[in-house]
RNA sequence: GCGGAGUUAGUUUAGCCCGGUAUGACGUCAGCUUCCCAAGCUGAAGGCCGCGGGUUCGAAUCCCGCACUCCGCACCA
């Protein structure tokens, strides 16, 4: 079994995610779950982005909409660029790209914004046929990657957002003055963003409907370098590779990054060592994950710069994050279709900020945060989530070692007692290393036993997921005990 | 979207070629055991065999279509 399955399997038995309408036959591809276990953990993910980023840098956090005007989207350019040009073979069917069957064909470049009929043009010109059967193509049609939906009985354009940040972007002038901004300014962002895939595969890996986390700082193009608090990460180690030669991954602190021209000015290495150190609480391999340097072609249609961060997986290199430098790109084209200013004061200066932005997938996160902490125990023939002990879904589980005699019930008032304070799992069935092996299985990372020795002395015995090393506590400790060993970093 | 493989209980799986409404394991639940690492014993629940149609007296099984999952290609601002 790959590590792929083996975390499907887990997350399907111990109800961290699974398919959407299953019980449909009529269920979408791209559409997954969250169960219990997978809230709690995604939750816990979440408040450490917000105490490592948000809260670290006093950056603003908004809740946008997910369904958005038409006009937001054609300021963007996602009406325009977020569309493939296709064409489909009339005799076998297959569906190309436009733009690159000509490409290939003709050598001829068409910029991939350009009408359908200028394709069908070059098409019909150049006789360029179907690479697989020769047959002819169809009309070109555009094939846009935004959900569209009908607003009131009239059925107005609007989207569902294909990226969060554009909530962030418009909402930009009203966060600055109700909200005393000043540059350079953090907003951040927790939600859904919607996108048609073609094929989406891979559970979590590739959705229509998923999770992003996203960050847009708000700076002025002229003072890139004069970032305050930089040397608080200036000897954060960042992995980072360049695209063009095919060089290895360096191990290169923030400050010698920026001196040496790999990143390329103080803003963005700060990011990216802010980036990293919550990374590496995460509980992900940080030496399997790299800040990759994308070269022109792979860019997105607005970036300047661009930095994935990536992470080796059974599924191979895997990005989790998207660090891109916007440039105006965003509010000049807000500005130019709204009508309204996005220049601000940044002391004397009036300036339109430019945006490096941090675009998060949480669901690739989580994925990828399982993957790194399943492991199975040999030795004791068990299969342990070594979770960091701040992100599982269950921090503690209540056992008690028989249920007569009284234990059951000292067992509930124990449970009872601390179950609005911490995660707090109570469990009478069973013999006790099954259940000590349930709860390694969802990454618990304490378990307390209450035995007869409770009743007599009002200790419990907590055991240790990894190492299962056990040790005696007074029931009056439990709670601190709890919340030192659970406490975020 | 193309090509390939697959889909049977929470998980895993037999049965399919050679039609007669389904097998085992693990897990779950209850009881006994009162026990500190998946122990044992007894019992139970859980499946319209992915969905729809066809052939047939009868379909998990044969035929057709569709959906989903996985792999490769293409795609992935």
């Amino acid at each position: 079994m790959t590590d792929y399955d083996a975390v499907v399997k887990l997350a399907l038995e111990r109800g961290f995610y699974f398919p959407s309408c299953e019980v449909y036959g009529d269920a979408q591809a791209g559409f997954w779950e969250y169960g219990p276990s997978g809230v709690s953990f995604k939750n816990k993910f979440l408040e450490l982005w917000r105490r490592e980023l948000i809260r670290r840098d006093g950056m603003m956090e908004i809740d946008g909409s997910q369904i958005m005007s038409g006009s937001v989207f054609e300021a963007s350019g996602h009406l325009a660029s977020f569309a493939d040009p296709i064409t489909r073979c009339k005799k076998c069917g297959l569906t190309v790209r436009a733009d690159k069957a000509i490409e290939e064909a003709a050598r001829i470049t068409v910029p991939e914004a350009a009408e359908p009929a200028e394709f069908d043009r070059i098409i019909d010109a150049e006789k360029i046929r179907c690479p697989k059967c020769g047959g002819g193509f169809a009309s070109t049609e555009r094939f846009n990657m935004m959900f569209k939906v009908g607003i009131g009985p009239e059925g107005r354009e609007a989207y569902l957002r294909p990226e969060t940040c554009q909530s962030i972007f418009v909402d930009f002038p009203r966060l600055f003055k109700s909200m005393r901004g000043r540059l350079p300014m953090g907003v951040g962002q927790i939600g859904k963003s919607f996108r048609n895939e073609i094929a989406p595969r891979q559970g979590l890996l590739r959705l229509r409907e998923f999770y992003q986390a996203e960050i847009e700082v708000f700076c002025n193009p002229a003072r890139l370098d004069l970032v305050e608090g930089f040397a608080a990460i200036s000897d954060t180690v960042l992995r980072l590779q360049m695209t063009t030669e095919d060089s290895g991954v360096m191990n290169v602190t923030c400050a010698r990054a920026v001196e040496s021209g790999l990143v390329p000015n103080r803003l963005v290495a700060y990011y990216l060592g802010l980036l990293s150190e919550f990374y590496e609480k995460t509980g992900i391999d940080m030496s399997r994950g790299r800040f990759r340097r994308l070269g022109q072609k792979e860019k997105a249609f607005y970036a300047e710069v661009a930095f994935d961060f990536e992470v080796e997986t059974s599924t191979g290199w895997l990005e989790l994050v998207a660090c891109n430098y916007r440039s105006g790109h965003d509010l000049s084209g807000h500005a130019a279709k709204s009508g309204e200013k996005f220049e601000v004061m940044d002391g004397d200066e009036k300036v339109l900020p430019h945006i490096f932005e941090i675009s998060m997938g949480i669901d690739r996160s989580l994925y990828t945060i399982l993957e790194h902490s399943l492991r199975h125990d040999g030795e004791h023939d068990r299969t342990v989530l070594s979770l960091k002990p701040y992100l599982a879904p269950v921090h503690i589980g209540i056992l008690s070692l028989v249920k007569k005699d009284g234990l059951r019930e000292k067992t509930d008032e124990i449970h009872n007692s601390i179950k609005r304070r911490c995660d707090a799992f109570l469990d009478h069935s069973g013999a006790i290393g099954r259940r000590y092996r349930r709860l390694d299985e969802v990454g618990a990372p304490l378990a307390a036993t209450i035995d007869h020795q409770t009743l007599e002395d009002n200790t419990v015995t907590v055991r240790m997921r990894d190492s299962m090393e056990q040790s005696r506590v007074g029931v009056a400790e439990l709670d601190s005990v709890v919340a030192a060993h659970t406490s975020y970093p």
